[in-house]
DNA sequence: AATGTTTTATGATTTTTATCATATTTTCTT
DNA sequence: AAGAAAATATGATAAAAATCATAAAACATT
């Protein structure tokens, strides 16, 4: 039988390595007494489901490792990928402070550990800390952004470009290994095609398109990136590319 | 020689009939006193372009009257609009929370009038009125969940479909004339096809093809909405339409 | 190691939309 | 009101991407 979700013991707050990385690092040590108090951990094996569209949300998650992809189904039925997360994130903030119920589904794309932090201790202590406040707006502006981004991306360029663009996205989000070119993701040629939006035929076409010019290079889902430069003069349209 | 964008005096917020629809509702009366000090209206005339892409805010903007697209160049050179605004809303907000140039440019539709309100004054209120604060955060999370429509919209429905949608939305924010169908908005069929990402031709063949279902009644710019049902329809993706 | 299932790959075809060219209409300017 | 400029309309064609069908490879499970 496959794994489930099952509840874990994961660091306090104040001793987490990414607390630094987190919005979190913005509380005070009482504040995040509170939050050590109303938070619990979680495991979800690869391709679980953290949260649903639909669903009113009752509290965010805190990512501690993994992968997690937000994503939509659009009026054809396919998949459309919003966002990409990785440790030290916050994800399903959205809905919650717009008192909504989520807009989208989340899932992990690896194994995942994240905490559950709730609602009222959350909403509390943007009311209460300013500067988490004013953080928690950044946060949302770069979301706001990165979204027209997607949209212009999406609606100007063709799948050659958005695939390069994709390609450095998850070269800079989730990194690399110790080649310093294989992408550390691994991802089904349908997230690929998800996340460019296209068919996923046209994302398997679109790699091996790459992989002909030797732009980077294929073993099974791993990709390595040969030529990021070339990737940069596609993503951005600079012909002759 | 063309008119040009000038100083107007505009009505102080405490007496402004658009208070109530604005953020600025959320203001205690002392510190409407400083926004007052520290705002001055502007007339800009139809397509005249309010800021740019590139350039740091020195602060927002809140629509008095008239409207406003925000949009962006694609690589293809394209326009995209990302958002258009009426009377009360506020624009700029975006970068300047960011601490970040605009990414997009804004530019009047029609006739508008608008008041700027200095940057210090609007970040010091977000920093000390929670209140405030959070009707702000919700905003942004309102935009971000736009933003997120549009991407789904872009990527997954055809051209008809973004038309339909597209029509409904300028029904819903700019309301009709006394008919009842009559959109309120004159746009040409070239800001038409910016809003729903596609070439002007495909944009004018498509209203034509409304009009020929007799879904729509075109006038010259002027749109008249027969059938709105059969537009949610199309808008849905509800086959048969 | 064998088997079934999922994912990837590839070809052929269709559909959708963009592009280019040009005519017509509307709007603006004088 | 006339003339110029801009916007709209329309046809022909090209390009991009989706779809459908099927084969091959990779992966998971027993």
């Amino acid at each position: 039988m496959k794994p489930q979700k099952r509840n874990i013991n994961l660091p306090v707050c104040h001793s987490c390595k990414l607390l630094h990385h987190t919005l979190m690092r913005f509380l005070s040590k009482e504040e995040l007494d509170e939050v050590v108090e109303n938070k619990c951990g979680h495991f979800y094996p690869k391709k679980s489901i953290i949260f649903r569209e639909g669903v009113f949300p009752s509290g965010v998650y805190c990512l501690y490792s993994g992968k997690v992809k937000l994503f939509r189904f659009g009026v054809d039925g396919k998949e459309q990928v919003l966002r990409l997360y990785g440790p030290g994130e916050l994800i399903g903030y959205r809905a919650l402070v717009s008192n909504e119920p989520y807009s989208a589904y989340a899932e992990t794309i690896e194994d995942t550990y994240l905490c559950f932090i709730k609602k009222d201790v959350f909403l509390k202590h943007l009311q209460e800390n300013p500067k988490y406040a004013s953080a928690f707006m950044q946060l949302l502006s770069k979301d706001l952004k990165h979204a027209e981004d997607l949209v212009t991306d999406i609606a100007h360029k063709n799948v050659r470009e958005r695939l390069a663009t994709a390609l450095l996205l998850l070269k800079e989000l989730y990194g690399t290994e110790e080649d310093n070119k294989t992408l550390k993701v691994t991802l089904t040629r349908s997230d690929i095609a998800g996340i460019i939006g296209t068919a996923t035929e046209t994302a398997i076409r679109t790699l091996l398109e790459f992989k002909e010019d030797k732009i980077i290079e294929l073993k099974s889902k791993k990709i390595k990136i040969l030529d990021s430069k070339r990737l940069e003069r596609i993503a951005n349209a600079i012909m002759p590319y």
